[in-house]
DNA sequence: CATGAATGAGGATTCATTCAT
DNA sequence: TATGAATGAATCCTCATTCAT
């Protein structure tokens, strides 16, 4: 049985099938789904018109795919980061730090993922929202909760905390501008969200 | 003259133009601008197919045109309700919920809104946030400076506060969905933008 | 009876057909007959979209009564100057030296022309040949005819002849260009259209 | 390497292009260029739809090549007969009868050449007085320099007299008609442009 | 007679998808 | 597995024409 061949088959897919990926981020980032050309997305990738359809179903497959992938991938650059601190408010600064810090890195990963969570299309919300389930989780039990177990946070409904913090993060993920513009600061916006815009009663 | 005539031909002209903003509004929240078709807008209006075009040169002029009308209407919503109020904290609820009240009243505006904040299409974003400018304005001057001079805040960035209460409301607002879902409590939400996370020193 | 008042709504009714007329030379000129916007036309002349109906029943047969009015403009132009000419030869010299000065003074109207003869449409090409009539009557008795009457001219097939000294008119017409180019000098091309190529014998 | 695929495939893109030109002569010398209609092109030529955009990037880019195509074949038509005559008058004579031939045996392509003359479309136009440079050498050149030369002919200005002839030829070749109607005899034609119209002397 | 809003068929162009090689 | 020619439905936009005022 020729079973290097295969592996190296399975090994060439894998590939092809991450340059069609990486294609579909920039096209999707850059066009929306509807504004997004398929063939654009194989010849960018290095290959002829049909090929995307070797991998994927339909431009709806392909998205949802990448969808997938960037979720987790996303999810995993923050959870990877934010475990690794050991104080419940080091754990919040951390989440903006290394959120921030992925938009940076993958500015087109972060637009389809933002699409997806404020753009109208439901079956990708739905997507999205199941891929960072694991970030939810990470904000109410690895953050949220455990800052209260901790002494350092008071009780609160963690749903509604958890989507506070997901919205700012993506609110001010969505400001950033490769050229430049208005950015939030991790410090400061952990700050707010631990103090809030309230004067303390001796100030 | 015939200036009865003209009046009511202008009428006319008002009265088509708002049926083919209202009819795009609902097009393009459930569809997205590439995904929308200009035909169903007119037929939607309850016109011919190529009524639009004697109003609109392009789909993306009606786009801007839309843009900056639900920016006013709905920055106009809010500001007239938050200053109404004459205390900082109430001035921040009300924001809140005149903000999800209007999402509740027009989900369709909010979507165009939104998808104008956090998507692609760079130009959309720069006509948005113009004509939020004023809803900007409304949380840096007459929330919180007006907070901080009432001895009620603590001085902070400006830009940083309005934008990150900005990114709270949208945020909760695209959590909204006409079948139930998660919902951000304006009370809730403005203890939270009071007071923050942390646990008060004698708690 | 108001019958002045008829005859002044008359004068109106005139003077509207004629600036819808002139109007339409521009367009056609420069649009050709389907690139033609018939409301552009209205406009121009300085009435509202469906004005051009109320005179015309439809673009064709605008274009049709266009063609005529042009050609007989045309036609009388050329003829009247032709006719003054005493000698056969200077009736030569005249019809090129009028006709490319009606091309002159008239451009819109020679390019309308010029587009009946050598387009496609069947119809169109009809009516200007029709119009023309007097043209090649003109070419055939009152210059061909005549110089060989008067011993000028050889006998020659005067079809042909007039054919021939049509062509190079509206050949050289068509070589006009505004901003310059080539351009036949009247002389010149007389004296080819009377003595030819050849070398004379005694060369 | 698959050579053989690639060059069938080379093959096929190239018959494809030839139909869809074919058709698309027939079209624009049919209805013009306005007038004509892709989809009919690509249905004429037996394909669906949107196959012409897969071959020429818009309407105007296939007009423009096919403007090239049809000059280049026209001037190769006429230049390979009459560069093959060693007299200068039979060169003058040939120049016509090839010019006539050439529009009985391709009517459609003479069409669209003598619109792309004739009509309002300076681009067309450019591209056809370019394509038409060697038949404009041609004449100045290899016939009359020739004949001047030779001692047949007079001087003349070369660029007058070729244009000249240029007009009587396409004149001559818009009078064609499928169905009969006027046609310039290439002797009768050639007589008149070796001698004009003026009596002999000794006449 | 003039107006101009509305019509709706028509046409250029795009592009997701298929399939034979 | 990859190719890329072909498909044809879909869509934006134009514009000749109508008609109520």
């Amino acid at each position: 049985m020729p079973r290097f061949a295969n592996a190296e088959k399975e090994e060439i897919k894998n590939s092809t099938r991450k340059k069609l990926l990486n294609a579909a981020t920039m096209e999707f980032a850059n066009k929306g789904f509807s504004g997004a050309n398929i063939n654009h997305i194989s010849i960018a990738a290095g290959y002829a018109t049909g090929t995307v359809y070797n991998y994927f179903p339909s431009k709806r497959a392909l998205m949802l795919e990448l969808i997938d992938d960037i979720g987790a991938h996303h999810t995993t650059f923050i959870v990877d980061r934010v475990i690794a601190e050991p104080h419940p408010i080091e754990r919040v600064k951390t989440f903006f730090q290394a959120g921030f810090r992925y938009v940076e890195k993958y500015p087109e990963k972060a637009q389809v993922a933002i699409n997806a969570v404020y753009g109208f299309d439901r079956e990708f919300k739905e997507r999205i929202y199941q891929a960072y389930q694991a970030l939810f989780n990470l904000l109410i039990d690895d953050i949220i909760a455990f800052g209260v177990n901790q002494g350092e946070f008071k009780p609160s409904n963690p749903d509604t905390a958890s989507a506070l913090l997901m919205s700012i993060y993506l609110g001010g993920s969505s400001l950033y501008n490769p050229n430049g513009g208005v950015w939030f600061d991790p410090e400061i916006v952990t700050a707010f969200v631990m103090d809030g815009l309230a004067e303390s009663e001796g100030g």
